[in-house]
DNA sequence: ATGTCCAAATATTTTGGA
């Protein structure tokens, strides 16, 4: 089966091009973010018509996460746990043909220092207590999504490029490594360990023209999802179209 | 050259976020 994750920055804006990669690349189970839209606006009935189910968790005009799946879901949870004050929808979990799977959207945490560090801080925190509780099951699970995180040197083109930003910061790192320390896997980079795989290039000063990316897109797999794991990708070619998101999807296929 | 794109309000331009 296969499981892919997508920012696609804008539902209105990308819908055309959301089609089109649902009816090239037929993921079984798509987990999206940036959709900001409001639930109630998502646009469920042209994609039940691209033969896909609906969750969505939405927000007026930012953020905002959704998992479509060619067979029915069931939502296990919306909104991350740990902080009733939290408004922003970042966090949706379902079961889907036998895997439990999460669409997340990690706080960016720009400028930093600053509060928008310290909610993402708080955010990664909260996040690993939750993913804690989804290991002891033993079940395989997929926590597919924008992580906000560039985990390794060779994961950005240049590794000096983004030293001042939240998206490297060593908080950022450790706090990625210590959710893989309880037991997940990073499946691209599991397959793919030499780095130079990108799934994010700016829109300003062209940053896809001059392969200017990096990788903040990220499929962690439970061991029993990572028994399953048979290949890991970024579908590149998708950040190339017309009117692309500035994400490319990052995938895994399961046995 | 702090460079582009998206969504909403301030609404045919500006703003906040990324």
């Amino acid at each position: 089966m296969l499981i892919a994750t997508f920012n696609i920055n804008g539902t209105n804006a990308r819908l055309p091009r959301l089609l089109e990669w649902l009816e090239e690349a037929r993921p079984d189970i798509a987990c999206l973010q940036e959709i900001k839209t409001m639930t109630e606006n998502f646009p469920v009935e042209t994609l039940r018509e691209a033969g896909y189910h609906c969750l969505v968790h939405g927000q007026k005009g930012f953020n905002g996460v959704a998992i479509l799946s060619r067979e029915p879901a069931t939502e296990v949870q919306r909104g991350l746990p740990g902080d009733e004050t939290d408004e922003q929808s970042r966090y949706l979990e379902a079961e889907v043909m036998g895997v439990r799977v999460a669409s997340i959207y990690l706080p960016n945490g720009n400028p930093q220092p600053g509060p928008k560090f310290d909610y993402k801080l708080a955010w990664m925190e909260r996040l690993r207590a939750h993913a804690a509780g989804l290991l002891e099951a033993g079940l395989p699970v997929v926590l597919a999504g924008d992580y906000n995180v560039i985990p390794n040197d060779d994961d950005i083109w240049d590794a000096s490029a983004m030293r001042d930003d939240a998206l490297r910061q060593p908080q950022s790192v450790a706090a990625y490594r210590q959710l893989l320390w309880q037991g997940w896997t990073d499946a691209v980079r599991q397959l793919h360990p030499v780095g130079g795989i990108w799934s994010f290039w700016d829109y300003q000063a062209g940053g896809w023209q001059r392969d200017h990316g990096f990788r903040i897109d990220h499929l962690l797999l439970s061991p029993a999802a990572a028994d399953r794991l048979q290949d890991a990708g970024v579908m590149k070619d998708v950040r190339g179209k017309e009117k692309a998101s500035d994400h490319a999807p990052a995938w895994v296929r399961l046995r």
